[in-house]
DNA sequence: CCGAATCCTGGTAGATACTG
DNA sequence: CAGTATCTACCAGGATTCGG
């Protein structure tokens, strides 16, 4: 890529992420590892030569790693590397800018459920150190975790989740734009495993899309998420 | 610009400030309003068209505003807007970002006083609210002040600083790496007013360079900033 | 001098087809 | 499934010119 040529930390970063579908690579990679068609999926509108540069690159700085699953799915994945793991507190705070000030989306837009969840990630949350959910939208499966004090969200099955929440993609973007609250949340979801701590996970993402990057400050001024 | 199309937070974000240049504009009106050909000036590279049309799209975007300076200098500056303003703490992150874990710089990568600077802005300091230091770079001037607990760094002269320190852009670099600390930089500027305060601001700006987003953590890590 | 608009050239994005 | 190859259109980069 054509670098900016300036000694200016910014400038540099930008030198590495600044070009068209980087971020939104890094993005995909944030719920873990993928394989080269689900990255596709996941970024719908990117040409394929694109993807496959934009890969490249991002290896080469270090940020993206590709590896081989083991057997007997000997398929090809890539997977953010520390350097690239670095990179989540400033998409957060993108998408939080994005959130409150970026432009009305449009109808027309695409929407996945991934991207809506990736803003409840990093919320404080009620959840146990340890605790994790299964959380199913329509036929994709997400994680949710935590830190001790904040929600993790990764993409995939959960190994031996405590309990396994299921909701289609409208329940969820209603949860989280704060249109609803858990409790008819609940009632919309099938629940398997411990209700409470379902109860927990839900109440985290419950209004993720309004307020700013996990803080529910200025609530009201966000952008509203249309379904498609 | 050409949309992603993706009713993702972050997408809608990069809409309006992923194209080439943009964020960078954004990082030197951080500074303050500026003149075009300051813009021209701060900006090394960029064609002239090409800001044009950024200043263009970035006002579009409600982010950056264009105001006639009151007489008798009947000049246009551009400035950032509220919207704008709250980009600082995701340029933060990817400064922060850019420090640690961002490409090597060039030796013939242009550098300038106020790139280095910017990452002392946010800092914690112990500077008093309301004391504003003039710092002097060769022929630049910046205004250090504190919002009570964090740095803020603009540019041009401070209309009634408590301090001015004056210093030379070397001992600035050596200053903000860590390669030198307050006493020696001390001695190779010059300081006019309460001694005391620029004291304080110098050493909020020892180190400046190493560490993340402000944070003094893994100091060493960082990529050495160099002289040209 | 400031603040651009214009012209030209080469590279990159976008779309589609094709291959190991 | 995981990319590569090919083509077109547009955008970035550079220089020059033009109007306050």
């Amino acid at each position: 890529m054509k670098k900016y040529g300036q000694q200016c930390p910014l400038a540099r970063a930008l030198d590495v992420i600044g070009e068209r579908w980087s971020l939104l690579v890094v993005r995909e990679l944030l719920l873990g590892p993928r394989r080269y068609t689900d990255l596709l999926d996941g970024l719908p509108g990117i040409p394929t030569n694109l993807l496959a540069s934009r890969l490249k690159e991002l290896q080469a700085a270090g940020i993206v790693a590709r590896r081989m699953l083991p057997r007997p799915t000997a398929v090809a994945v890539y997977e953010l590397t520390e350097i690239g793991r670095a990179l989540r507190p400033a998409l957060a705070e993108l998408r939080a800018w994005g959130q409150r000030y970026g432009p009305e989306p449009d109808e027309a837009d695409a929407i996945q459920p991934a991207w809506v969840l990736l803003s409840g990630s990093g919320r404080p949350t009620g959840l146990p150190a340890g605790r994790t959910v299964e959380l199913r939208i329509d036929t994709e499966s997400f994680q949710l975790g935590t830190d001790g004090s904040l929600l993790t969200v990764t993409g995939g099955p959960a190994p031996v989740p405590d309990a396994t929440i299921t909701m289609s993609a409208e329940t969820l973007y209603r949860l989280m734009t704060g249109e609803t609250t858990s409790a008819p949340t609940l009632r919309q979801a099938t629940v398997d495993g411990d209700p409470d701590t379902a109860r927990l996970a839900i109440d985290t993402l419950h209004g993720a899309l309004t307020g700013t990057a996990g803080n529910d400050r200025d609530k009201g001024h966000h952008a509203p998420v249309r379904l498609t």
